[in-house]
DNA sequence: AAATCATTGCAATTAACTTGCATTTGGCTT
DNA sequence: AAGCCAAATGCAAGTTAATTGCAATGATTT
């Protein structure tokens, strides 16, 4: 039997390996984008060096993207199908400034206009900050 | 006589020190965003810890943001005329893959749609990576 | 001029990331 | 299923950026 995670690997052209599986299963889990930090203490086992490897290996792949918010650790999240149609298209990402979670708005879209002459775009990012849907509620 | 930039740091509420008009000057006769290590490199004389603090206090009084761009190093860059109405709009910067330099797009606008339910936007930073201007000119 | 408070410079720490290298593993070939 | 090899891993050590503590300096107020 092959799991949806080996699945995914598979297409994406990485070798499979106990780490690899675990790892992917934990952004599979969860819809934030995480850090080595983050996932080192999901998977406590395993080393950070290894995590660190991994998570370059799969956005090399194009299977997770980075996301660099107001934290000082780069985070990385799951590509999503609307990325993996241009896996350099724009990633909005929302960064609360309360609970620090950084969650990846896949529903909001934000239309590219044409650049500066001579400009040639490659990749967009956008990170907005705030506070989050569930901080708002708790208070 | 009272210079630009002495004016400009006094409107923000900032003391005037020595350190701290040529801090803002770099950036007054700079259109890029730029790291401590990049002010660094221009002002030779000047302590690193000062000049990381000076950067601090110029972002807390909004006189700079910051970039953060695929570099490691965070940039920080002169709030505009329009990042002055409201310190907290949208931001576009761009980031040449090939010289390296992060670039105010001043010019490029980016409309801001209504977010999810309970979400409440404080700050939006667009990063846009590629090929700059003067890297395409001159291949 | 003394007191007070912010700024600065230096030393040292922390945190994130990276590299080197020896060992192990996955999976391909035979 | 045994052997092979490239790729992946684990550990130790290194690098770089960011941060802190503290004493010294400088500016401002009384």
């Amino acid at each position: 039997m092959t799991t949806n995670t080996e699945q995914l690997l598979k297409e994406k052209g990485i070798k499979i390996t106990a780490n690899r599986i675990l790892v992917l299963n934990v952004f599979q889990k969860n819809t934030q984008a995480l850090s080595v930090n983050d996932i080192e203490e999901l998977l406590p086992w395993a080393d950070s060096v290894t995590i660190f490897r991994t998570l370059k290996t799969f956005e090399e792949k194009a299977l997770l993207h980075t996301v660099k918010d107001d934290d000082r650790a780069v985070k990385y999240a799951l590509c999503t199908s609307s990325c993996e149609v241009n896996h350099h298209s724009i990633h909005p990402h929302f960064h609360c400034d309360s609970c620090g979670n950084t969650i990846c708005l896949t529903e909001y879209s934000v239309p590219i206009q044409s650049l500066p002459e001579h400009y040639v775009a490659k990749n967009f990012s956008l990170i907005i900050n705030g506070i989050c849907d569930n901080c708002n509620k708790n208070k």
